[in-house]
DNA sequence: CGGTATTGATATGCTGGGGGTATGGAGCTT
DNA sequence: AAGCTCCATACCCCCAGCATATCAATACCG
């Protein structure tokens, strides 16, 4: 069976007549008829009713036309849209958020995204941690990360977009939060809500790092692996929290955000597979580049 | 373009190498390297990425996979269908009925042909005078008719399935509504709301014959194309009408309906078009002749 | 009713392209 | 550097698809 077979049918079909069929695909008579019966064997039914003078569809046959045509645009369409695929003009494009930017960042990019490219189908997957994201990246889950820096992988391609200053999420009963800032230095000895070591959080180990400066260990009194948990948890008053500003976006009653003083910033970025920059990709890479220009910005 | 390109595509593509896809298709790996370069040259994309050690596929490849499955099943399952329409498993089946039987049998008749032949798409026509189903028939647009007698017509095979006598609707505030029953006699001078009598109604031609042997020539004051429009003008009291009495079933406040003594009764009947008679149909006319059997029944 | 035209089926040969084998060349592995 | 893997190229063969010629059946026409 081929799509031969296909146009052969339709053309017969459409013009009830062997004849007036062959001439309109350029062909004898004779094979036309040919590839018809072929077509009838291998499918096993009798698609046209044929008297020496006349030519019918049966109902099959009818049924068959419609299925036949649309298959016939199917592959039309299937050769336009590789087309359009490969100017980027349309494609899929699947971007994964660190946890801390899921809140401030997913949704005002997913937004304008779907705006500034809506031929583009996207999916947003937030709450991944670095790790999970470069993983996500060579799998292909995921065609863009929305990361943290650094990433120490040959073929991820990582392009730092703002420095992203740290606060302090604090129960609003707690002492600190009636100052105006926070040294790193005052939280030491307060219980730490954290995201788990073994998957080695680029935040867990920034804060483990700040702690260290500041001459103390952070006590862990709780691990959790998204950020809104980590939120959560601080309202329920069961410890503190340092997360990246743009987690200020996450309002929770009960949760205060304090500067801090004297803490590094994290680096926001953006990484994808060097394999996998399709055009698509490409387009919405330049987006990105633009959106996230900003430094420092809340959104 | 042929499905061949398409078969080999989505082997290579789903092995990612051309030698055991060429293995799978049993068949040698050049030939197939050059129809998949066909391939990509038809419409114009590269479907794959190679280079001498791996084959990957590209953006527009990937979405030009998952056409190419579509494609093939949709060719596998014209032809199942095609099969089972031959049999008569699915396929689809037009039924028009004359108006009288619109509202008694049309809404009887759909409920139970759905519920025993699910696999059958229907489509009911209501409203049908006997000389445009005839036209359908020969057109095609629909494949049986529940009509009326006499049909001469070559190509249309007609079966008689029941008898239904005449009554006459009146208005609730007409003299005659107080009788038990109506004689045909009665009705002379009444003014009578027919169907048109230039598109040959049969009921039209029965209810002249009638008066006729009554001794009176109807005074017609008013001719309706469809039953219902037929019935709310006697309940308006235009005046009277003679109907089949199925069309009891079409009840409405103003109007009673009398059985008429001494009038003929007129026939109810199938008919299709002999040279029509798909499997489907076949099957509904037999679950029709069963449906339809009881003689003289309002529904 | 016979002759003719029309139309689909059958018979037969030719040709192009799909598929075969042999080989080349690029890039991993060891 | 040698060898292996794997896709591309070169070349050839054979069959499937198409053409031409013809037949068979039916409608049409005088």
């Amino acid at each position: 069976m081929e799509l031969r077979h296909l146009r052969y049918f339709v053309a017969v079909a459409e013009e009830c007549h062997f004849g007036r069929a062959a001439e309109r695909l350029h062909m004898a008579q004779p094979p036309l008829s040919q590839q018809i019966r072929q077509l009838e064997k291998e499918i096993g039914v009798e698609l046209l009713h044929r008297t020496t003078r006349k030519v019918s569809l049966t109902a099959a046959g009818e049924r068959y036309l419609e299925r036949a045509r649309n298959i016939l645009r199917a592959v039309e369409q299937a050769g336009e849209e590789a087309a359009r695929v490969d100017t980027g003009e349309v494609g899929r494009v699947s971007i994964g958020f660190i946890g801390s930017a899921t809140y401030a960042l997913l949704p005002v990019l997913a937004r304008e995204l779907r705006e500034q490219l809506p031929e583009i189908e996207f999916e947003f997957t937030g709450e991944m941690l670095t790790p999970a994201q470069v993983a996500a990246l060579h799998e292909g889950t995921i065609d863009i990360a929305v990361m943290r820096t650094p990433v120490q992988d040959e073929s991820v391609e990582v392009e730092v977009m703002r420095q992203e200053s740290l606060v302090v999420a604090l129960p609003e009963t707690h002492p600190l939060a009636a100052k105006e800032a926070v040294r790193f230095a005052d939280l030491k000895g307060e219980p730490f809500i954290t995201y788990p070591s073994e998957h080695r959080s680029v935040l867990h180990d920034a804060v483990l790092a700040a702690a260290q400066r500041a001459g103390f260990q952070p006590r862990r009194v709780a691990q959790v692996a998204e950020t809104s948990t980590m939120v959560v948890f601080v309202a329920a008053g069961l410890g503190v929290a340092v997360v990246p500003r743009s987690v200020e976006a996450l309002q929770l009653a009960g949760v205060v955000f304090r500067p801090l003083v004297g803490a590094e910033s994290v680096e926001l970025a953006i990484g994808w597979h060097s394999e996998r920059r399709t055009p698509a990709v490409e387009r919405v890479l330049e987006r990105l580049r633009v959106s996230l220009a900003e430094p420092d910005a809340p959104a």
